[in-house]
DNA sequence: CGGGGAATTGATTCTCATCAAACCCAGTGG
DNA sequence: CCACTGGGTTTGATGAGAATCAATTCCCCG
């Protein structure tokens, strides 16, 4: 909304906090996140939150838009960033046009949809410190660690209320299960700062596998992402 | 994978219980469910079971195939039914001449993009009871009863350990909250039929709104279920 | 030197899991 | 026709994991 209403531009830098999609609003946009984190979330009456995804730099939000017009979750900057965006008939046209778009739509939606899919799995089944623990090793891996061990770290700008919506959890228990991972060494975090100490015993503690991410297809994805990007610079 | 064993045909009768799809396993073909009730779900080591999606009679399962080459989890028949399949090269070949197909292909999977979507909040953020609401009421909808008010009610050939397994509970507690629900009235259900007493208040209770499900555009829904069934009786 | 959001810690409560037993009922076979 | 069987359902008693409530501390920033 606040972004498409300077409806000429394509690029905003947009503050924290920012709202991009109102799940009671139409949007008739899709958004590339060039800088900066983001995530999709649902929220119920009485103030409860559910993150369904994180939005990293690079990552690209909305596709559904293309098909319904309309997303049924909101979209917040959870940092401060830069955002693009492409109007829905844009995309549709090119599309239509070009195969390489469209099959980078359909890319992108389908490892969503593998992102989805285990996510559900996390909350389902496992208990809070395995879901702490995939949760960072999604993470690393989606920031592009993928090292299988030794240790490996990164900067997250999340709090500990944004990283329990994300897991179903209160803030209160999320700040526990990292200290439990932490003294159990498989962690060694600071402030904003994730520390893996042992990426292959944290992988082992949250039942992580990395293929259904399709890391190690990097080409496939980047690619659609720098095609889909190029339908706003063209 | 038994399904395919025998690569010319591509109508199988399947039992009960009959695993489709193996999550160690590759896959190269889609399934088309013509009758009868399947899952998808991954496990853990040591048993425990989260199933991450349902099914249903005129639903396409394994879309990922087209584009990975592997599903991340096990796809396993829940009544016995029947099932179409269609190779991975014969759609994609379809979807390269044909928009129609391309198209469809990309709906379904937005469809079950906005639906895993949802679980992800029912399983973080919603209580057992409020959770149990909620799938009864996609489920009707899925089922195509979208009536908003009065009473609705179909057969619902699941297990209560198969609940469980949807919602993320035990089987134990899947009976309670069913019980507790019949005593508040908002449902009616014997053995394997489901009876709605009321609708309005489940949806209430279950903070369950249709729009996700995209039921008001059954065209599309539809259509491209055709389309892509097509694709196998040409 | 405050001020305020986030992190940390403790005490208590509640939801749901676990364990265990009984029950119901459809199908089977004597 | 009726005991037998076994999967699914129901019910009860107990326990564990996470939520809730409530302070306190830590930092970052003005």
């Amino acid at each position: 909304m606040l972004a498409l209403s300077v409806a000429s531009a394509s690029r905003f830098i947009v503050q924290s906090g920012a709202e991009l999609v109102n799940e009671n609003e139409p949007s008739s946009a899709v958004y590339f996140l060039e800088t900066g984190w983001a995530c999709q979330y649902m929220a119920t009456g009485d103030g409860r939150r559910q993150i369904s995804s994180l939005l990293l730099p690079g990552d690209i939000c909305n596709l559904d838009v293309l098909l319904f017009g309309q997303l049924n979750c909101s979209v917040r900057m959870l940092t401060s960033g830069s955002v693009l965006t492409v109007s829905r008939e844009r995309i549709a046209d090119l599309a239509a046009a070009h195969h390489g778009i469209a099959r980078a739509v359909t890319w992108l939606g389908a490892l969503e949809n593998a992102i989805l899919t285990r996510r559900t799995f996390c909350l389902g089944r496992l208990s809070a410190l395995e879901r702490m623990a995939h949760f960072l090793c999604e993470l690393s891996v989606r920031l592009g660690f993928s090292d299988e061990e030794g240790e490996t770290s990164f900067t997250m700008p999340l709090t500990q209320e944004q990283i329990a919506d994300v897991l179903g959890l209160t803030p209160v228990h999320v700040n526990r299960m990292l200290l439990q991972l932490r003294t159990a060494g498989l962690l060694a975090s600071t402030k904003r700062t994730v520390v893996i100490s042992d990426v292959a015993a944290l992988r082992r503690a949250g039942e992580f596998q990395p293929y259904y991410l399709h890391a190690s297809a990097p080409l496939e994805t980047s690619s659609a992402k720098r095609q889909l990007m190029a339908c706003d610079l063209r």
